[in-house]
DNA sequence: ACCATACTTTTATGAATATCAAACTATCAG
DNA sequence: CTGATAGTTTGATATTCATAAAAGTATGGT
């Protein structure tokens, strides 16, 4: 009677994991509103966190296929990766603006 | 710069925190796919769970407000509460079917 | 070459988690 | 009342997690 996960299942909890963590909550949604990329400074002063808490939650959001990264000079540039969000979490995007 | 949690992002949080284990995301689906009441003894023989485990999830679960309970006798049936998932995870469940 | 900036990784630590066994509560059947 | 069934709670344990300080990497400015 034994349930086998499948690799979407460990996909979908790694994604859970990220989403159970408050700050990173406040990181997506601050991606979501500003429509755009952000640094991780800019992300850390918005939340009370040194910039290696932000950057260890930010490695976990990558992996877990949340977000993107890009790289310009010393600077990173992180955006929500949508199409993860349409697959495991169709509309979870949009109720983050009703409250 | 600081930016404050809403009641509804605590809640959040507890519901993700409690769909990021994959026995439990297990038992959401098994719930969703039979369409009714399970008992936790039912439920706990699909996963490799001792009862009192399969009652920690349990407990999890319903205080994340994410399934009903009723009390039959001496057997308990749970099922899903569709609501929480509506209003914070809405298209979630149909993801489940997928794989 | 030197210093500052942006970020990462390592290390340490305290808190939270999942699990099971054992003890406990409640209900049913005889 | 006794014994069995269904589930909960408590206690112990091993693991994972979030956090920050410190050290490390890489890039830009002068």
């Amino acid at each position: 009677m034994n349930i086998k996960l499948s690799d979407n299942d460990f996909r979908r909890a790694e994604i859970f994991k990220c989403l159970s963590d408050p700050n990173r909550l406040q990181l997506i949604r601050l991606l979501y509103k500003n429509k755009k990329e952000m640094s991780c400074t800019e992300l850390g002063e918005h939340l009370n966190l040194t910039l290696s808490t932000v950057s260890y939650h930010f490695k976990a959001l990558r992996l877990a296929g949340l977000t993107n990264t890009i790289k310009d000079g010393r600077t990173k540039y992180v955006s929500l990766r949508y199409e993860t969000f349409a697959k495991f979490l169709p509309g979870f995007l949009e109720t983050l603006l009703i409250d």
